[in-house]
DNA sequence: TTTATTGGTGTCCTATTTACACGTTCGGCG
DNA sequence: CGCCGAACGTGTAAATAGGACACCAATAAA
């Protein structure tokens, strides 16, 4: 069976953030390696990751974290950057957890990251027997291997793209959404405040924002205008985006 | 000897650019394939590559291209994505030359795309038998395995970086150089035109663009003020620096 | 009916962008 | 040695974008 044989040195690692109007968070499993009597050596957590199949591209092996965990093939999935420092695996718990795995210990292992963004509203998560939970990105601990500084880089270059690619920060939120809760996802994932009216003249210069026949309901104040995100029209109206220099 | 065993199944190709004020080049290593007959079955191109020692870390494998290729050890060099498609090894030519060095033709290689960029000017290029040379990045015809794709990546890649990290683009320049020189480098690699004085109100607001007490000379018309670019200065400046939204 | 809460709007000031033309200084050449 | 060709270096006016800032409106809950 060829779609069984796996890359043994090589992974993917996907970090995938979600949101939910409060802060950003991101899907950890829970590791925990027991001794023979059935104790606790460590406990930790580490990034959802996938080996690869060796007749499978990348991008599908990573495709399938998300797709297991929430049922939903057509989720925002990006690679960003891989990481293959010998050192990678070097930590001792490290160590002892690949012994127990029954994994070459020496043996390096490249892993190619991916973020993926959900709005964390509406998904449900599939367990399967692991335990994965969402964790504000700025909580997390220590993390197994060298997850901490993939998670630091995933989070440099999902800032960096929100800033010079407005379209991912409509992959955060619900199809129809308020022109304040795409505020906040600006000022949670870079960390600023903003000021509203002056949002809004940006806002107001998007062709591709809809505003939908709809408001808000249920809320305990004046309903928000609902608005939504038109792809097509974002695509087209980038051709002639000017940034900078030219 | 551990430093010579290779994870083989794991490489890196380096996109090395070079910049001439004329136009964007690219090195390239002919590839010749030969019959029993030492008859041509087919000739290309393909980008500078390398494997990787198992105890080596990709950035590392990475620069040993163009440090054996120029003798320099400093040059700007940055890993920009990975790429891991079965089908990168598909084409009969790809076959047939991987079955002529050896090699398993059914064996996927993830290969992990680097830039590099060298001011073309001062560089004497060492061939050590290879056959490498400069093509300008319009010109290079059809390329081995996914070459042409890794090539379009990397100039997408250095595109948008120099729109928002202006300094890469004195890694095109020597260290002395005109504000003609430097607003060639945004044209060229951008592919548009730019209006000299605004460029220059653009510059006026680098503090990192040093002025010297120096002169172009020899050139048969007015002589241009001479500038160097000041790293520390620019890490500093960058620190608050703001981009679109923030 | 009152209250708490968030939604939605405009102005002034400053900074940045864009379009646009001409005198200057050098080497080369006749 | 004077003229020519070629790139250098400079400023202004108009339009657009950015930043600071405050109040009334609409809803649900009490």
């Amino acid at each position: 069976m060829v779609s069984t044989m796996v890359s043994n040195n090589i992974s993917v690692d996907c970090v995938i953030f979600g949101f939910d109007f409060e802060r950003l968070n991101v899907l950890l499993v829970d590791r925990t390696l027991l001794d023979a009597d059935g104790r606790v050596i460590f406990t930790d957590r580490t990034l959802t990751g996938n080996h690869v199949f060796v007749d499978e591209t990348l991008d599908a092996a990573a495709h399938r974290i998300p797709a297991d965990l929430t049922g939903l093939d057509n989720i925002y999935l990006e690679q960003f950057r891989t990481f293959g420092s010998p050192d990678r695996i070097r930590r001792p718990n490290d160590q002892l957890w690949l012994r127990s795995c029954g994994r070459d210990p020496e043996r390096r292992v490249v892993t190619v990251g991916y973020v993926a963004l959900l709005a964390r509203r509406d998904i449900r998560l599939i367990w399967k027997g692991r335990n994965v939970k969402w964790y504000p990105v700025d909580e997390v601990g220590d993390l197994a291997f060298d997850h901490n500084q993939i998670l630091a880089e995933a989070l440099k270059y999902i800032r960096n793209k929100l800033i010079n690619e407005p379209s991912v920060g409509f992959e955060l939120l619900p199809p129809k959404f308020t022109l304040t809760q795409l505020q906040t996802v600006y000022e949670v994932i870079l960390g600023v405040r903003l000021d509203k009216r002056n949002f809004r003249k940006k806002t107001a210069r998007m062709s591709y924002l809809i505003p939908l026949d709809e408001k808000q309901t249920g809320v305990a104040h004046k309903p928000a205008q609902l608005y939504s995100f038109d792809k097509e029209l974002y695509e087209t109206s980038r051709k002639d985006f000017n940034s900078f220099f030219i």
